[in-house]
DNA sequence: TTATATTTTTAGATTTGTCTAAATTTTATT
DNA sequence: AATAAAATTTAGACAAATCTAAAAATATAA
């Protein structure tokens, strides 16, 4: 089975709403993808005849196994070419994602495999996003958020969720990047910052809102 | 000024064809393109508006210089793209046509001049062809026909024109690539045939219909 | 040079993905 | 539970790119 553009937009945008919140609704799809409501409902139907999403009128959606496997085909294209482009072409990980929507719909299987192949079949993309497998296997990684990461114990930044520029600025600022090590040092309830120890920088203190986007893990 | 994906095949498409004949008429492109007369028609008006063409009912058209300007863009890409696949990704030149077609409607002028550079900045595509600059500009090579070049001098394969699957099978056999040397024994005036000597082989014979796709260049 | 054939264009329909505005269903509130 | 608000769907329209069938222009040939 093979998709349009804009099904694959609506399948992974679907996706990723629904590993939030397990049924998806239509105005925050709509939100999501930027459309009006009334779009989504016309995909929706369309999704459906294609048998890849569970719908019921006015009950919410979410995809099925199929759609899931469409899905993650596409969120694993993306992710490669973000690679590609990041660690080839040496462009900044804050210019590569809506380049990468694009090539994310090259059709071709073969030319999937032989870029997971040259990239040295990668595991985390440059957000430290895991890349799907051909398979739609999913690597896993033990992180947890920043702020629920214990004191005084050194961490390793793992993932960035939010990818806008004005984050990238933020991270620079403090000099983190994926593969940084930090230690929180204390956490203040008041406004959920937290003081932290950037590896051979002085401590600092970032706020929750920081925190919340930055994931962490640590050995055993 | 952008362009749509089927926009950009249709200049891609005439300009090809005015390369050969100056003059393109709407047939030949709509057997070009495998579509159907009225469909150019429509797709003629659509690209005079956007003054890319010089065109009167009736008459013929052909790309003016914007036209032309959008059309090595493409064709730019294209080849660059086919270069990567091949160089990159190790796939057979026969097999990147058609991967080359999606990757060339990619927008980003930034993902072409780093894939440009990281390619080397190559001159030519897999197939010999010459790869435009970001200005237009278009590597010339002394090249000439091999049923042409004169005999018993070395020369050095650099295109070849034909890019079936069969054309392919058929100059594996002979082992004649990209680059490699030929020395023209002969030439049979009764159906064109040539003997050739390829480098570090024995002396054989190929047909004129296999000459005709193959270019040479030699120095000085 | 008139008739015929070919080429090209127009007119109107179709599909995909989108939209607005109105109608319907569900949810929340008094 | 009745009513107001919010969410969702339907109905009908539109733009892009295509199509078929018919009309118009051009080229060819008797």
């Amino acid at each position: 089975m093979s998709f349009t553009t804009s099904e694959e937009n609506y399948i992974k945008c679907i996706y990723h709403l629904q590993q939030e919140s397990g049924l998806v609704n239509t105005n925050s799809l709509a939100a999501e993808m930027q459309t009006r409501a009334a779009s989504v409902t016309d995909m929706l139907k369309k999704l459906k005849t294609k048998k890849l999403l569970q719908y019921e009128k006015y009950k919410g959606f979410k995809l099925n196994e199929a759609g899931k496997k469409a899905a993650l085909d596409v969120v694993r294209k993306h992710r490669l070419w973000e690679f590609f482009l990041v660690e080839k072409l040496q462009f900044d990980w804050d210019k590569v994602h809506s380049i990468a929507e694009e090539l994310e719909h090259i059709s071709s299987e073969e030319l999937v495999q032989r870029l997971d192949n040259f990239l040295g079949n990668p595991s985390f993309d440059p957000h430290g996003d895991p890349i799907p497998d051909k398979n739609g296997i999913i690597p896993v990684i033990n992180q947890q958020n920043l702020g629920d990461a214990p004191l005084n114990k050194i961490v390793t930044v793992s993932s960035v969720t939010n990818q806008s520029a004005e984050m990238l600025e933020m991270l620079k600022h403090y000099n983190i990047a994926l593969g940084t090590q930090i230690t929180v040092l204390r956490k203040f309830d008041f406004d959920g910052s937290l003081e932290i120890k950037v590896w051979k920088q002085k401590a600092c203190i970032i706020s929750e809102q920081v925190a919340k986007n930055v994931f962490v893990h640590y050995d055993q």
